[in-house]
DNA sequence: AACAAAAAAAAA
């Protein structure tokens, strides 16, 4: 449906897309009106889908107003690429530059397509919709709080000195024809939209940091699906586009079939709890003490707020998050849930739990309801990959999900996208053998994770919500329509504790519900997440000069109860406490670090049937003593720890289940020696359990290892439940502890002293703690400086303590250069993404990344024979593995699976790192770059008989002990 | 020259 030029004026000629023909076709196109017209009407459908929390922090900067707040959203659309509108980039494509000159458009002398690089449309955009409203009368601030959204709409805002620059290139701006031209282009948009109103309400409407960011990510995506070729087709060269803007987008919606978005309904606010269980999760029990007090937390909440439930795992925590979740939905509008766990593992698993929930939780909407898995590898997810792909109004209800595409998009060439921005990433690509960045992972899945509904993943992907990356306005937008859960909190280390501080704080300013569930937290960290919460939420208008006066910080009662259920609504906290259960003695006593000790220990227990679990801090220290047991015991002592192969990991972890699960196993006489891996989420039970010495809420979580099962019978010798702690060179009573050097790296001496000093003391008093009443108060100690240990221990204890400070703020601040500034602190995002050099240089430990990196990386494990590549042969598949194009998805599965991390030392010289990845670097298959999961890995090969060289290292495989690397 | 576990990485 065209015809030729139909419009007159010379703005009509200029161009946002051209696509280069295939075989000879014709110049296809899209003009800047269109696409502009376009991009706005997908804007106003896009206001709904954006919920009610999102539209209240826009709204709220345009005096409570939600039209005008979308029409200021539209705005901002109709403006998005007005810097397409310069002789920088209409220059680009020959052919459509001909007919600009036809038009009487000139380009400055010496202009080559080059220099539209000099000026990226996005900066040029935002310079001249700064001027624009500055000419009209807005002042400086909220003219360029408006204007960033225009410059960041490619997901960077610019910085001070590249919109300075703008000044410098004023030839590659445009004037006369190009200025016209554009005064004329606006005039047409905004009329064609009616959006004169907004324009006129830009005087008025100072926007906060906020929602400069929910605003850019609704641009980016209006932006995204108006530049769907396949929803708004472009038109030969020398056409126009036909049809209202309005309809042509109501159509292109349609299309798209984007489920509608959740509508809780309000029957959680009042409902009993154990009938919403029964009815969101189909069981047939009822509601515990645990989750009623939970229920209860959340319908008393009046504000979006934190509710922090600090329960042992498997006391139907899941559940009640969902239940109070659905309660905040329903309160706050919200439309999902973002569910965030620690593991991929975790993640995988609990996306069939949600999925239940979400399939049974009712609403307003109908159809479809949108829901993504996202994690590294969600592509490998059968539960997710079974999701019906598309979804359409008109068909039953059901789950869809946006499962990423077996293969990447081929035979498109759109030839605008990005040509003049600086190619590199803001994401520093994965660093490939041959220098280059190559990571390109692809999927469509990708992208539209962030715009589901709900979402199950890594908690990952909440925490990159404060980094300093490309598009995190997206994470934004996506969380600020959900009620954020983040299970295991606990887990997160300072690093990620640096982000998860911040990201809260943007939860907090967007009136994000957040549930935080977690084993027992020292106080001080509990304060700190909601001190984080509420200093995010206690924002001020920018268009206030001064700062409003807020009351103190709430304080979080400290309260030394387990299961403990804390509220955050309202700058009030109130705690509740829950049904601790049957309280659980377990007897603590030191062993001495040998292995005669240890075999003595074991004995009697192997001896009578029972089985037991030996933790290890490090590696090294595990396969050691595995190796000093398996004389004695043979085949049935088995080992465990990280660096297996994942075919290997799952082999292991189904083992331990079937064995040390509930059921009948074949336990008798079984030892497992293990490393942190054991201490994680499987439920597996032994008779007795012996420790390396651990902080004391991580001994106390692996002593949750045994006599787990109550209802078992067990061996005479091990009738009472007994933890053994070792990893202490041996010491006069009463004597500091000389604590195992790979410990003290893992774990830091001033903890373990602390927790040594703590074990002192319970075995002074007879030895025994009992499970989980003892657990709050013992960790409060432990984490916190009060004074612990005799008085011959306190110079040891304040050394390292001083040691341990140093350490704890090197890694805050490096944590803290890539973090993105919290909310409230800028008037505009320009520059917010950008970090210096010279901050980035401040440590070797500064990264671009939510979860510390040690130096250690993965690689696929596969054997090197004369005919090509295979899986090492006890994955029981013989094929040859293709190099020459990405394999069959199940090799590709198996590949995933054959993948192991190597530890650190092999990268701790920089030296030993160039020749490590040199000879890695000559595995690389640029065939399997554009796979997602294969893109950007490293191969290791083997020889037939399991070895391997990397630099200076010679490495071995042998799935009974794992990896092991020698010098 | 020793030292866990865990995750991430495309665009209009
Ligand atoms: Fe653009
Ligand atoms: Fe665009």
């Amino acid at each position: 449906m065209t015809t030729t030029s139909a419009r007159a004026g010379a703005y009509h000629h200029l161009w946002a897309k051209s696509l280069r023909p295939e075989d000879g076709g014709p110049w296809r196109w899209s003009s800047l009106w269109t696409h502009l017209t376009d991009t706005a009407a997908v804007m106003r459908l896009l206001w709904d889908w954006a919920g009610a929390p999102v539209r209240r922090v826009i709204a709220a900067d345009a005096a409570g107003d939600d039209t005008a707040a979308r029409e200021v959203a539209v705005l901002a659309a109709s403006l998005h690429d007005i810097g397409k509108g310069t002789p920088a980039f209409a220059g680009q494509v020959e052919p459509l530059r001909i007919e600009l000159e036809r038009q009487g458009y000139r380009w400055p002398a010496g202009y080559d397509s080059a220099h539209s690089r000099d000026l990226p449309h996005s900066v040029a955009g935002h310079h001249l919709v700064e001027q624009m409203l500055i000419g009209r009368g807005v002042d400086k601030v909220s003219a360029e709080a408006f204007a960033v959204i225009i410059g960041g709409h490619h997901g960077v805002p610019p910085t001070k000195s590249e919109l300075n620059d703008v000044f410098d290139r004023a030839h590659l701006l445009g004037d006369g024809a190009w200025r016209e031209a554009r005064v004329e282009l606006v005039e047409d948009v905004v009329q064609t939209l009616g959006l004169e109103a907004a324009l006129d309400s830009l005087a008025t409407v100072r926007l906060s940091d906020a929602s400069q960011i929910l605003l850019t990510a609704l641009v980016v995506m209006a932006d995204w699906i108006a530049s769907n070729a396949d929803l708004f087709p472009l038109v030969p060269i020398g056409t126009h586009c036909q049809g209202d803007p309005t309809e042509r987008a109501a159509r292109a919606w349609r299309e798209f079939g984007f489920p509608e978005r959740w509508l809780p309904t309000t029957e959680a606010l009042t409902a009993d709890a154990t009938a919403l269980l029964r009815a969101r999760f189909g069981v047939d029990y009822e509601a515990n003490r645990l989750q009623q007090a939970v229920l209860e937390a959340a319908r008393g909440m009046a504000e979006p707020g934190l509710l922090l439930i600090e329960a042992v795992m498997g006391g139907g925590k899941t559940e009640a998050s969902l239940l109070a979740a659905e309660v905040f939905a329903a309160k706050f509008g919200c439309s999902g849930v973002f569910y965030g766990l620690p593991t991929r593992a975790t993640a995988d698993a609990m996306l069939d739990r949600v999925l239940v929930w979400w399939q049974n939780v009712p609403g307003l909407d109908r159809g479809d309801r949108n829901i993504a898995l996202r994690h590294g590898n969600a592509g490998l997810n059968d539960t997710y990959r079974g999701l019906p792909r598309r979804s359409r109004r008109d068909e039953t209800n059901s789950i869809a999900a946006s499962v990423p595409e077996e293969a990447p998009l081929e035979g498109s060439h759109i030839l605008d996208v990005g040509r003049d921005e600086p190619s590199a990433p803001l994401w520093d690509g994965r660093r490939t053998m041959d220098g280059t960045a190559v990571a390109h992972y692809w999927t469509s899945g990708r992208k539209k994770a962030a715009f589901a509904d709900t979402v199950v993943g890594t908690i990952d992907h909440e925490l990159l919500a404060a980094l300093r990356s490309r598009h995190v306005v997206l994470r934004h937008l996506g969380l600020a329509r959900q009620v954020v859960v983040l299970d295991e909190v606990h887990a997160a280390d300072t690093w990620m504790f640096v982000y998860l501080e911040r990201a809260l704080e943007w939860l907090g300013r967007y009136g994000v519900p957040v549930i935080a569930m977690s084993a027992t937290l020292p106080p001080d960290q509990r304060q700190r997440l909601v001190d984080a919460y509420e200093n995010g939420r206690r924002w001020v208008p920018p268009s206030h000069e001064r700062r409003e006066t807020f009351g103190e910080l709430p304080q979080v009662p400290v309260h030394d109860a387990y299961p403990l259920v804390t509220a955050l609504s309202a700058a009030c906290v109130t705690q509740r406490s829950a049904d601790p259960g049957t309280p659980r003695p377990v007897s603590m006593a030191w062993l001495t670090d040998d292995v005669d000790h240890l075999v003595r220990e074991i004995e009697p227990v192997v001896t009578a049937g029972g089985c037991v679990l030996v933790i290890r801090n490090t590696v090294r220290r595990a396969v050691e003593t595995y190796r000093a047991l398996q004389p004695v015991w043979g085949e049935a002592v088995t080992l465990a720890h990280s660096r297996f192969i994942g075919f290997d990991r799952l082999r292991k972890d189904d083992w331990l289940r079937s064995t040390f699960g509930r059921g009948d196993g074949d336990r008798s006489g079984r030892i497992v020696v293990a490393t942190q891996v054991a201490e994680q989420s499987l439920d597996i039970d032994f008779d007795l359990l012996v420790t390396d010495l651990a902080p004391i809420d991580l001994i106390l979580q692996r002593v949750g290892r045994v006599h787990r099962h109550l209802e078992r019978t067990r061996p005479t010798a091990a009738q009472t439940p007994r933890c053994l702690v070792t990893g202490v060179a041996p010491r006069e009573r009463g004597d500091v502890p000389e604590v195992d050097r790979g410990s003290a790296y893992v774990y830091g001496e001033y903890r373990l002293l602390r927790s040594a000093a703590l074990l002192d003391e319970i075995v002074a008093a007879g030895g025994h703690v009992t499970l989980p009443s003892d657990v709050p108060s013992l960790v409060r100690r432990c984490y916190s400086d009060e004074p612990v240990g005799p008085p011959v221990w306190q110079l040891a204890l304040d050394a390292a303590r001083s040691r341990a400070e140093t350490e704890q703020a090197a890694l805050v601040s490096a944590a803290g250069v890539y973090r993105l500034v919290g909310p409230g602190k800028r008037r505009s995002l320009i520059g917010t993404l950008s970090v210096s050099v010279g901050e980035a240089e401040t440590s070797t430990d500064v990264a671009r990344q939510v979860r510390r990196s040690d130096g250690g990386f993965e690689v696929v494990l596969l054997r090197y024979a004369v005919d090509g590549l295979s899986f090492l042969p006890h994955l029981g598949d013989t094929r040859r593995i293709p190099t020459d194009r990405v394999p069959e998805r199940d090799v590709v599965r198996l590949l995933a699976r054959s993948m192991v991390r190597v530890p650190a030392v092999v990268t701790s010289r920089p030296e030993w790192t160039d020749r490590v990845l040199n000879d890695l670097s000559r595995n690389y298959f640029s065939a399997w770059q554009r796979d997602a999961v294969l893109g950007g890995q490293l191969i290791l090969l083997l020889d037939e008989s399991n070895c391997g060289t990397l630099g200076p290292f010679q490495v071995t495989y042998h799935d009974e002990v794992g990896l092991g690397v020698q010098w």
